[in-house]
DNA sequence: TCGGAACCGGAGTTCAGGTTCCGAATAAGG
DNA sequence: CCTTATTCGGAACCTGAACTCCGGTTCCGA
């Protein structure tokens, strides 16, 4: 998909660059439901050239997604670098969000729930989830978080809060409770 | 929308009756996703008849809606009868959850983005949001929640139950996480 | 039983947005 | 420079799904 490097005319290279680029920037604006027209135009070019580079629509979002995950699987590496495995755990967590938070596409990706899921795609093509794995191991093995918890649950979390970004920064707040327990003292 | 009861031939009504039903269904089990012709087919009327009754998909989709914040309106106005502060509380989040588990409509009027968004206009027509403000405060007031925890943080989680909504119950994996905190014993 | 107002059905229209096509334009080797 | 394979551009096309239209049918009061 994100293809042959090599042995592409210099417009062509340079076209494709424009491409993805603008593709990056209004997928991340408004999710899948920017049209290929306003692609092209924001990208200087016309929709034949779109075509040419990518087979369709789903294969334009495919190449923007798989870069944020890769980007998202750089964030994670760096996190798990951290000694401390609390803040580790908190690094990762609040990266992978506020990521998210300025990417409507990402969100897209994770919440989104047709098949064939694009975080299955984008988990053979990374190893995002087994560094997810080793970061929540750590936090579990340091008793930072509860016994039970797995990488699974990393999941459901963020997603819970990415289903709270909407504008304002409630999900914020949902993190919050979700960190710090919604119980009250009495019990 | 839900409009005129009185004053309607016979064979109109029956038809209404029938449509709500088969669009209640058919929302409830793909969302939006589902066509008026399917609706109308699954209702034993054409689709004259569908936009007869209603002016567009969307005021259909809005009667639907409305229908089911105002179950569980009477949802909630139950569960507020418990004795007990913390059953009140939880009789409210999973029956509210568990209505949601079996509607990709109103999840779908819970999570959309879209404006305006369907729950302020839902809000205007039934108490919902004053019960739920109830039974949370009745929960705070009893120590049961924390102390700032407010109703719109009662949004914040069932959303985020929602989004796991996928096949699976692992909504109900992350209302656990939720409900007893996600941390270790280490503190 | 009858007249006509109200209603029905579903073929056809409209519209939006993805995708294709091909003559024009351009890069790059000789 | 010239040649030609490659790429570009964007009008035209196609598809799917919401919505309209109107001849035929049904209800219901007199």
């Amino acid at each position: 998909m994100t293809a042959p490097e090599r042995s592409l005319r210099a417009d062509a290279r340079r076209n494709r660059e424009a491409v993805l680029d603008a593709a990056a920037r209004l997928f991340a604006q408004r999710g899948d439901a920017v049209q290929m027209d306003e692609i092209a135009e924001r990208a200087g070019v016309g929709v034949g050239t779109l075509y040419r580079h990518f087979a369709d629509k789903r294969a334009l979002l495919a190449a923007i997604i798989g870069r944020r995950f890769e980007a998202m699987t750089a964030l994670a590496r760096t996190a798990d670098e951290a000694r401390d495995p609390w803040v580790a755990f908190e690094t990762l967590l609040y990266g992978y969000l506020e990521s998210a938070e300025g990417d409507a596409a990402f969100r897209f990706a994770v919440l989104g729930a047709e098949e064939p899921r694009w975080q299955d795609i984008a988990a053979e093509k990374t190893d995002l989830s087994a560094i997810i794995e080793r970061i929540v191991g750590r936090a579990v093995e340091a008793g930072r978080l509860r016994a039970d918890f797995r990488a699974g649950d990393f999941v459901l979390i963020a997603r819970g809060a990415m289903a709270n970004m909407t504008g304002a920064d409630d999900w914020r707040r949902h993190v919050t409770l979700v960190l710090q327990g919604i119980r009250g003292p009495e019990r």
